[in-house]
DNA sequence: TTTT
DNA sequence: TTTT
């Protein structure tokens, strides 16, 4: 009985960093920025940038490692989640992130190289999961995963004291730690 | 390299018409009304109705047959899609649909009855398909084709000579007809 | 009580055609196509495109008469409208259309020239309006007309043997025509 | 160059607070919920709620201080905001929320009540503004500032010691401080 | 940290 | 009529 939806047109801060989960699961990560720009009291232009947190799992995770890369524009689409965690005082802490499920490389084709792009369009892959539209052909890149589950970040579900080299920092995505489901 | 997406909030004009194809699969057609109100130059509050044709597919067409009814609110998300058909006098005439993949019951759910709901909350189906969000749970009801192909009105496609009665009028939904695919 | 949205990116077809009203307004159509690609059964990538029927009014529409130009990508967000309309044999006929509200060029900087285009960024006008994000900077193109009334075509509200050379056609926008407020 | 939207369809976890800075403007905040439910893998269904922290301003503020109550069912348009400011610590910390552009009340019209809701509709306003759809008759609740300044957040500008008795939390929003425009 |  |  609800709806949750972000729609970004931006820029990438820097080169996504995709990574696995031990069950071979991929996880993508990057900032992507939107600017507004706007004239202050004086006259002046002012740009104001948000900065958003964006995550994908699976195979748009793999698209977005393979295609996408610093100062990219591309269109996102996908719903706000925010995770609670504890800092090193054990106090509640939120980090609200995008989670993607459709993504679009603006711009033209021959820009949307660049950082490790193998030339062949779009190749490598079959856009043929059909979650986006059933009953019609597929549009852009779609998150595809059989049996949804967005993993809950361990870090926060285990025991801190497990770790080696306790890190009393956000909990950074750990390509070691094992989806619980 | 596109987005094509509609988001409507808005209120069925009559009981949706739930067919099935010959193939099996379901479809179901219903016009969906958003108002909005303004004043005039005279100060008079007018509104302005806007009348939008949905069309939704197998699974998501059943649940709106089933749980759907005249006046019901509900939030709809889909694509855009303009058909080309000729009329009798064999011009080109185009009507645009909203090809709807979301769907989202509005107001209480006790209000949510209607014409031949049955208790039970959403059951009947499983919503476990997994298109909106991989990696994610999920959420309303999408449209869950394993793939997608839209199917073509196949009245535009065949001669017309081949209707017993032609009707030179534009091509609802025949349930006679085949998907091409 | 509703939600009429529309977000578009796509490609435009040609080049935009930017007329007056005789008060004055400014008013803009072009058409944009969207792409999906999907394979069909027998393995073959395919395109299906949707054309897309964009007007905009007053400052968005000089806007998009200035700077956009065929084949540029956009961002598009508006809203649907059905015009009603009668054919020569008297039936009604129906175009639906998006009436934009913001729009965004997409791409490089030094590729949203083309057709017409002066250096200059943005310049020309002041984006100061402040439809979007009451209380926030602004963000991209909007429209901004202060009192909002979305002119009805004006062809089907007077009787058409005023036009000296009836047009059986759908009625384009005539920039002669008198917006009605 | 660049698009940030957030669309949520959720209910209020409380009764939204109302309160007016210095100069007089009117800010709101409450927190939605939006909920999806899903199967997990021993087919149990299961529901997860994500909170929304939202803020309006002026015009759009009264109206949700003045109509929305603990549970209602609304409609969302906005941006999305992530503030920065210090802990007691002096470490960075960030709060994101969905600045509100647009309001819709969901659910019946006699359900729209509830704490506080005069009848007459959706009186006591004129929503003639226009920012939505310039050209258009009025849809929804929009804001509608003219100049348009998101307020930073005060406290995290000036010194921490002038507060007598600094409450090292995540700063509220103090009606007291003075929006720096 | 990106873009304009 | 665009793009890939």
């Amino acid at each position: 009985m609800s709806v949750n939806k972000v729609i970004l047109v931006g820029n990438l801060g820097k080169d996504p960093e995709l990574r696995y989960t031990p069950s071979g699961a991929a996880v993508v990560n990057f900032s992507l920025a939107t600017s507004e720009t706007y004239k202050d009291r004086d006259g002046n232009r002012q740009t104001k940038t948000e900065w958003h947190n964006i995550v994908a799992w699976r195979q748009l995770a793999e698209i977005c490692g393979k295609y996408l890369h610093k100062g990219k524009q591309i269109y996102i689409e996908g719903a706000l989640q925010t995770r609670k965690w504890q800092d090193r005082d054990g106090n509640d802490r939120y980090t609200t992130e995008i989670v993607a499920n459709q993504m679009q490389m603006l711009g033209r084709a021959d820009e949307n190289g660049g950082g490790g792009y193998q030339s062949g369009g779009q190749g490598g892959y079959d856009n043929t999961s059909g979650q986006q539209y059933g009953g019609q052909p597929q549009q852009s890149y779609n998150n595809t995963a059989a049996q949804p589950q967005q993993p809950q970040q361990p870090q926060q579900q285990r025991p801190q004291q497990q770790r080696p080299a306790p890190v009393y920092e956000e909990p950074v995505f750990n390509p070691d730690d094992e989806i619980p489901f």
